[in-house]
DNA sequence: TATTTAATGATAATAATTATAAATAAGAAA
DNA sequence: TTTCTTATTTATAATTATTATCATTAAATA
């Protein structure tokens, strides 16, 4: 399933005139290993550099630049000064909707698109149409609430 | 009504035992004279540099840094690698909405706050309380579009 | 007025990212 | 295969945005 996705990528790179180096393979791997978080640049470096020592940092960023370009991944930055690395799922073309913890700084993903009405009401009232979008909510996660409560308890108690 | 705005500020910040000094009072009017804008800390301090020359940028980081903290202004990026900076309107607890386009650049604003009803969902099937919120839409604007057909027109002439 | 504290300006330091240039790898052409 | 061309990489320098430091100044308080 991983070798599916990679050799997608492959075609969508030579397509375009690019190679699928073996840097550009590990730093991919990299990625769909960890779909569900967020890596930076320096984080998906280090773990790259584990498997092919010999690579630079200039080139991860480059590589993800050039994803970037191919709607691969996205680019994404919650605030905290650093940009991070979300690989657009299969089928799926919208960009998903997250849910930042500002206590446990945990983010949650909402893969559904919840936006479709909103857009359509973008172009209605505002003659704009949407093309991509980006939706993050900030606020309390469910086990940093349990966790209140329970130092409420023993606060109490 | 500037003048009523910037009272109120003064009194958040005395509240919390900072100073209105000279320095922050003309970045603040700065802020409210751009509501419109999303400056960025470079921007903001050219502007105030003209009139209090002798400021450092460091003071205006800082400033804004506070800004921040008492929620008079949002810190916002929209992937271009600098912060902006959007002053929280008056009686709007929530953060605007924004249409970017992908062409000219121009970033418009919704008011209305459409995300409460999506916000009430976040906390039915995630258990997650919403504290606040960020909504982007990329895509093309109405005068852009308005630009293509011209062109088209143009072309087939 | 003297004293304490907050705030500022200048500048150094840091962190993330981008640019540069020489070396290498890969594919196409001979 | 060998040569030629171009893409890619590595290492490093440069740049950019931001933060930290610290001596100085301004403001508030006793």
């Amino acid at each position: 399933m991983m070798d599916a996705r990679i050799d997608e990528i492959r075609k969508q790179l030579t397509a375009k005139g690019f190679k699928l180096t073996a840097q550009r393979e590990e730093t991919v791997k990299v990625l769909l290993e960890n779909e569900d978080n967020h890596l930076t640049t320096e984080e998906i470096y280090m773990i790259v550099k584990n498997r092919v020592a010999e690579i630079g940092i200039a080139t991860v960023y480059r590589t993800l630049e050039l994803l970037k370009e191919l709607h691969v991944i996205e680019k994404v930055n919650f605030g905290d000064g650093v940009y991070r690395f979300d690989l657009r799922r299969k089928n799926q073309a919208h960009f998903h909707h997250h849910l930042i913890c500002t206590e446990c700084g945990a983010v949650q993903e909402i893969l559904e698109d919840w936006l479709l009405p909103l857009e359509n009401r973008v172009l209605l009232e505002f003659g704009f149409t949407v093309e991509d979008h980006r939706l993050d909510f900030q606020g309390v996660c469910h086990s940093c609430k349990a966790k209140h409560t329970s130092e409420e308890c023993k606060a109490v108690s």
